[in-house]
DNA sequence: ACTTCGACCTGTTGGC
DNA sequence: TGCCAACAGGTCGAAG
C-alpha cells in the first residue's frame, strides 16, 4: 500500500481506536510475512494497553508497557479496525483484539510487510535505527542533503529515496517532488548544487504534505469507506504519465528504469 | 564505504 | 477469450 502519507493517514485513522485500549487476544493466521511473526505476542502484549501510536519512516509503532509492536505495510499491507467476529479473509494475516469487541486486522497479499516485537529500547531495533531524518521535520533541510550527498555518485532519486538518508519518500512522490523541483532524476546526487536542494527539500514537504492532506488516496486501488476511487492520478504530474504531455511544458515524458523502479520525467522542465 | 541487484510474494495488466 | 510475461506502492542484505 503505502508511501508515507499513506502510513500517516492509516495511523491517524487507528490510533482513535487503538490508544488506552488492552490487548484481549492476538490472532496470527499467517505468520510467514517479510519476516516471521513472533510467538511471544500472546505472551507480552495480551493483557496490556496499547499507550501510543507512533510511526518513524514507514513504521508504525504500537507502545505498551511490556514493549513495542513494530508494523509495516510492505507494498500491498492495509490496517483496519474491524468488530472482532468479521469473518476474515485470504489475506487477513494478523488480528490486535481489543477489549472492546473491536480488532486492529492486517491485510497482505503479497506479504512483504511485517508484525515485529521489541521488548526494550524500541530505537534501538535493527530496523530502526540506522534510519535517516524524517522528512517533515525541521532537521531535513537542504544543507544536510547538500552534505550528505557529496561524493555521492547515486542518481539523486535513488538517493532520496535510501532510508538511511531521509525515511518515508517511496517511487510516487521521488518521481512527483523531483518534478516539481526541476531536478532529472538521473543526476549524480553529488554533483547537484546547494540551490538545487534548496529547491528540492521543500518540493518533497510540499508533496507528502498535499498527499497526507487528502488521505494520502495517491494508490491506484485505493478505495475509501465508501467505495469511492481516490485521488489517484488527480494530483500526480508525473508518476504513471509516462508517453502523455507535461503539464508545465506541453513536451512529451519520459519513461526510464532507475534502480530497477519506474521513472517519469520531463526531458525540457528538469535537468 | 558505496553501488547494484536479487529476493521476498500475490494480483493485475497488457500484448499476442 | 486465453495464456503468459512483465510489472506494481518497499527495502533488506548479499555481492561486486
Amino acid at each position: 500500500m503505502p508511501e508515507l502519507p499513506e502510513v500517516e493517514t492509516t495511523k491517524r485513522g487507528i490510533s482513535p481506536h487503538i490508544e488506552n485500549r488492552r490487548v484481549k487476544e492476538i490472532i496470527v493466521r499467517q505468520k510467514k510475512l517479510r519476516w516471521e511473526v513472533p510467538n511471544n505476542l500472546n505472551r507480552d502484549l495480551v493483557g496490556k494497553i496499547i499507550f501510543t501510536v507512533k510511526r518513524r519512516g514507514k513504521y508504525l509503532l504500537l507502545a505498551s508497557d511490556n514493549g513495542t509492536l513494530i508494523i509495516h505495510l510492505g507494498m500491498s499491507g492495509r490496517l483496519r479496525i474491524v468488530n472482532k467476529d468479521l469473518i476474515a479473509e485470504k489475506h487477513d494475516h494478523v488480528d490486535v483484539v481489543l477489549e472492546n469487541g473491536k480488532a486492529l486486522r492486517f491485510t497482505d497479499p503479497r506479504r512483504f510487510g511485517c508484525v515485529l516485537w521489541e521488548a526494550s529500547d524500541i530505537d534501538s531495533h535493527p530496523l530502526l535505527k540506522n534510519l535517516g531524518t524524517e522528512p517533515l521535520h525541521d532537521e531535513f533541510e537542504s544543507d544536510y542533503l547538500f552534505k550528505a550527498s557529496r561524493g555521492r555518485s547515486i542518481a539523486i532519486k535513488t538517493f532520496i529515496m535510501d532510508s538511511k538518508i531521509v525515511v518515508g519518500v517511496g517511487n510516487i512522490y521521488a518521481n512527483e517532488s523531483l518534478f516539481l523541483a526541476g531536478i532529472n532524476p538521473k543526476r549524480p546526487a553529488g554533483k547537484i548544487s546547494k540551490a538545487k536542494y534548496d529547491k528540492l527539500v521543500p518540493s518533497i514537504k510540499k508533496i507528502l504534505r498535499e498527499a497526507i492532506a487528502v488521505g494520502g488516496t495517491t494508490l491506484r486501488d485505493f478505495t475509501n469507506s465508501s467505495g469511492e476511487p481516490g485521488y489517484f492520478k488527480q494530483s500526480l504530474n508525473v508518476y504513471g504519465r509516462g508517453g502523455e504531455n507535461c503539464i508545465r511544458c506541453g513536451n512529451g515524458l519520459k519513461e526510464i528504469r532507475l534502480g530497477q523502479r519506474s521513472t517519469v520525467y520531463c526531458t525540457q522542465c528538469q535537468n
